[in-house]
DNA sequence: CAACCGTGGGG
DNA sequence: TCCCCAAGGTT
């Protein structure tokens, strides 16, 4: 099959069965198209859906980007992880604001200087919103190629990472490139799944090398699994009236700049700290603890509650800390272990 | 360059 | 329940 048979085929299945309705599909502005794409990294459309109206309603553009703080951008994007995808988008904003007049750059040199922005995503950006002639390489569009062309060996492996680089590159037509990008991305996403692919509606399945041997579980070949270490984490919730104090988390790895309760390691050092703040430690109590699970580790939270009859004053550097408001909660960035014990403390669970 | 960076959902 | 995966990029 030629390549411009595969690409036809692919826009043509796009004409009749692609996704045209998208929220971010409707005004494909670099600005919008951008947004959606760094939301869209690691994460399901869905779970994208109401965190991209939100973002969009809040910050319809640049301008407000680049007026807001750091912590607002946070505050929207609580819950939906991978934190540096805001902290860079804020980043850039504010690049884009110095450098570029406020106009999100429209050649690839620039667009791919920003933070967050990876030589697919810089493609997606401008091939999805001004159709220019970019290749992309997504997770559905590794799998779509790599099941087509029968390539034997694991995503992660940088020879087959290149090789698809080539691939796309070639497979991809210099007109109609967004169409073509999207269809691939829908037909990665809608048919070509990791698990039971929907073959008989595929409008590649004719020459599709894994679907022809009936092995698509064989590409990619799958990655040997790791064991993942497991973490404790005491969350010391300081509770006043309605408030409960937090701290921002600023030397620690793991969602940097957002806001938490003291966190200790172990019980003991909980424990000390409180000590050292002349906290009585007789009456606090536990929480039922849960479990919270990372991509690279598994985090067992220990919640402990200890409640002040007066307000005391915590020192943190740089004023970082704050006395979260239940009844009028700040806009600051919160993980989504944080957000359940308040919805729990909400609900009076404690 | 392998590890890091979150979270939700499907099978 | 458990395991794997999902529109990646950075260090």
């Amino acid at each position: 099959m030629t390549i411009y048979n595969f690409s036809q085929l692919v826009i043509n299945w796009y004409h009749i069965n692609g996704r045209k309705d998208l929220p971010w599909q409707k005004n494909k502005t670099l600005y919008i198209i951008w947004i959606s794409e760094i939301m869209l990294q690691q994460t399901t459309v869905k779970t994208v859906i109401p965190y991209f109206k939100k973002f969009i309603l809040n910050f319809p553009n640049i301008e407000s980007l680049n007026n807001s703080s750091l912590d607002e951008v946070l505050y929207l994007w609580s819950g939906l992880g991978y934190y540096n995808r805001a902290r860079n988008i804020y980043k850039s904003a504010k690049i884009i604001t110095a450098k570029y007049y406020g106009i999100f750059p429209s050649n690839f040199s620039d667009v791919i200087k920003l933070p967050g922005i990876g030589k697919s995503t810089a493609g997606a950006i401008l091939s999805l919103s001004l159709n220019f002639f970019f290749p992309i390489l997504d997770g559905n569009v590794k799998r779509v190629l790599i099941r087509y062309y029968g390539i034997i060996g694991s995503l992660k492996d940088r020879i087959i990472e290149k090789k698809l680089w080539h691939i796309t590159e070639i497979v991809t037509p210099i007109h109609n490139t967004g169409k073509f990008n999207q269809a691939m991305m829908d037909i990665g996403a809608l048919i070509c799944l990791a698990k039971k692919p929907k073959c008989e509606i595929c409008p590649l399945s004719k020459r599709c090398i894994a679907k022809i041997k009936q092995k698509w579980e064989n590409y990619p070949l799958k990655n040997t699994k790791k064991i993942y270490p497991i973490k404790t984490s005491w969350f010391t919730l300081i509770q006043f009236n309605n408030t409960l104090w937090m701290e921002k988390n600023i030397e620690k790895k793991i969602w940097k700049n957002l806001f938490c309760f003291p966190s200790f390691d172990t019980e003991e050092k909980a424990l000390n700290w409180l000590k050292e703040k002349k906290i009585n430690t007789n009456t606090y109590k536990k929480i039922k603890p849960f479990i919270h699970k990372f991509s690279h580790f598994i985090l067992y939270i220990y919640p402990i509650l200890i409640p002040l009859s007066s307000c005391l004053k915590f020192c943190k550097k740089n004023n970082t800390g704050l006395w979260y408001d239940l009844k009028k909660p700040q806009h600051i960035g919160l993980s989504k272990p944080v957000q359940k014990i308040l919805e729990n403390f909400k609900k009076n669970i404690f």
